[in-house]
DNA sequence: GATTGGCACTCGACGCGCGGGAGTGCCAGA
DNA sequence: TCTGGCACTCCCGCGCGTCGAGTGCCAATC
């Protein structure tokens, strides 16, 4: 009883704080929750709850704000998501159908994540790990230059230069190269298409045995360009950033929080293992201020989940100030990690 | 001799101003730098040069500022450009020679650039309306699905997925497919391959008319995505945008210039048309303060210059309070643009 | 035992007044 | 044309007093 009373009052002190950014007063917090209890009850009641380490007061005779602990407790036990609305669900449909390719489907997420929470939205690219080889095409530029391109199920297209004329004085000779080519390309095609990655990869390692002595050379090169271009982009995924403009809107502690945040937002290493945690399971993963192993993001908070594959999801989220609407957030986080499942999916 | 003086007085001014960030005062001046004349006659020259515009006083007895137009001047007749030294060459080239494709090129560049001049960097991908088709691949997915892949001279890859199923009911038979591939293939190849952007386009309209009736759709569509693709990029190039942690310099008037300034960031065709201007010519443009048409960016000034190909430049530059070191900057922007065109010829 | 009203107390925010000091403008003399 | 001197302006920082929101505690009440 006292008990849930002293939950409802932290739930109001959160939804306050993050709608007024003030430290709030135990009088504002009845007339505006009809808690049916007067001042001095919940006065008491913010003791008790100062003493738990939820809420604290910036200096004596202020209101309460939350403390990280407390928007632990309220995001984990005070918060209910609800989904969002159809129009809503429409609007996010319409803008996401729009794209063309699995770039401008990272692209409008961004943009989309971003308008939606009002927060700096980070979504990594699909992680290509488990995706398969599709194609493989090699295309001659010139007698001593070769494009290697990469095609991946998931629609996604490496390419690679793949130099032949150091060494041999003169370059290589024209004809021999396109020969060399087109012999290369069956076995090529046999040897890694369909496979995943990681497969292809290893399959690589022994066409230079299986063609002719002379172009064991381009060979070796093509293969070495290939395994190149498969480990670097199944490693770890490239990521987009969007809403910066949105840091705008932190009106004090800027040089405290915005700092650090647009550092670690250029350090795209950072921000993915910031994001990257919540890719397991379906769930939306909230990390608090200094809950991290960043101590300068110490006021910065963390809305991420997984999408795509299950067996190889990749992450996208906010970044934002601790003080933030964490239900609005994660609903949104979750709606879009959602749609842009599914439109992976179909693809 | 008095204007010879009088120009020397502003550029002393503008020196100091950018490296203290304060209005700067008659005695200060002399000290700092050996005019030989006495701060009475200092404050007479600043009178005249605040009568002509070119300094002014945020308020009564408080030192002088350059105005924009002060800069102007500054930047137009008092700036010489002096070139980078030897070990900073090396450096620039050293970090550009790693990069492995286009993308890696622009996006070392930004990186660079706003390491550099620490302020914003923005480099405009290569445009492609002058590069030609080096190849075009058609790779079926599934026997409704085609993947049109279009490789340009510059590098760049672009990728369409054509549907072929809507219409028909059950979609296409497999082999009717292959075999209208594999006719297409080779007409494709040769109406666009080492074509330029624009007549490769023109070409496409003609070669529905030249399969057999039942490739007739097919081949429309293929060509309806490859014209897509052609035109979307080779209208207006993209943009990267790099070292957004510099803004957190922005020491005081954040509102006023960092919030549009982060808007802009985000509205990629305002840049490009910020930076655009700039393409013409060898030289390095300054844009400053409210001399553009945006007069959110009132406070900003653009550094910029074109680079790549004389026939179809890219814009690359900085963006960053109108106090800022311009020569040190101008020749940073001049050098990036430079080594990146280099490399773009190499490639 | 929980709740409530009352009351004293604390402490930041705000406005005000007041030197100090940097910097200017002007003038007379060199 | 330059220079030294001098009066003037006005921002900045400091200290002070007031105000008010908010708390903590206590005794009374349900």
């Amino acid at each position: 009883m006292v008990e849930d009373r002293r939950l409802a009052v932290l739930r109001a002190i959160v939804e306050d704080y993050v709608r007024t950014e003030e430290p709030v007063g135990s009088r504002a917090l009845v007339e505006r929750h009809r808690l049916g209890v007067s001042p001095a009850t919940v006065r008491n009641d913010m003791a008790a709850l100062e003493d738990e380490g939820l809420i604290a007061q910036p200096h004596t005779s202020a209101g309460r704000v939350p403390t990280d602990k407390g928007y632990r407790m309220f995001v984990d036990r005070l918060t209910t998501l609800k989904p969002m609305s159809a129009p809503e669900r429409r609007a996010i449909a319409n803008f996401l159908d729009g794209a063309v390719d699995l770039d401008d489907v990272v692209q409008r997420s961004v943009r989309l994540l971003s308008q939606l929470t009002r927060q700096v939205a980070v979504v990594q690219y699909p992680t290509l790990s488990s995706s398969t080889v599709r194609h493989v095409e090699l295309v001659t530029l010139t007698p001593a230059r070769l494009l290697v391109v990469l095609i991946l199920s998931s629609g996604r297209v490496e390419q690679r230069v793949v130099e032949l004329a150091e060494g041999s004085a003169g370059g290589p000779d024209v004809d021999d190269v396109e020969a060399g080519v087109a012999d290369l390309r069956p076995r090529l095609l046999g040897a890694v298409v369909g496979k995943r990655i990681v497969e292809a990869a290893a399959a690589l390692a022994d066409l230079p045995g299986q063609v002719r002595e002379e172009d064991r050379t381009l060979t070796t090169r093509v293969a070495e360009a290939l395994g190149d271009a498969m480990s670097d982009h199944s490693a770890e995924g490239r990521i987009a950033v969007g809403g910066t403009a949105n840091l705008a809107r932190y009106g004090d502690s800027f040089d405290s929080a915005v700092r650090p945040l647009l550092e670690a937002l250029e350090e795209h290493v950072v921000l993915l293992k910031l994001i990257g945690e919540a890719t397991a399971g379906g769930a939306v993963t909230v990390r608090i201020g200094a809950e991290g192993p960043y101590h300068e993001l110490s006021s910065t908070s963390v809305v991420a989940t997984g999408y795509g594959p299950a067996e190889a999801p990749a992450a996208l989220g906010i970044v934002g100030p601790t003080r933030m609407d964490y239900p609005g957030t994660m609903v949104a986080v979750r709606s879009v990690a959602r749609y842009v499942s599914r439109i992976l999916d179909d693809a």
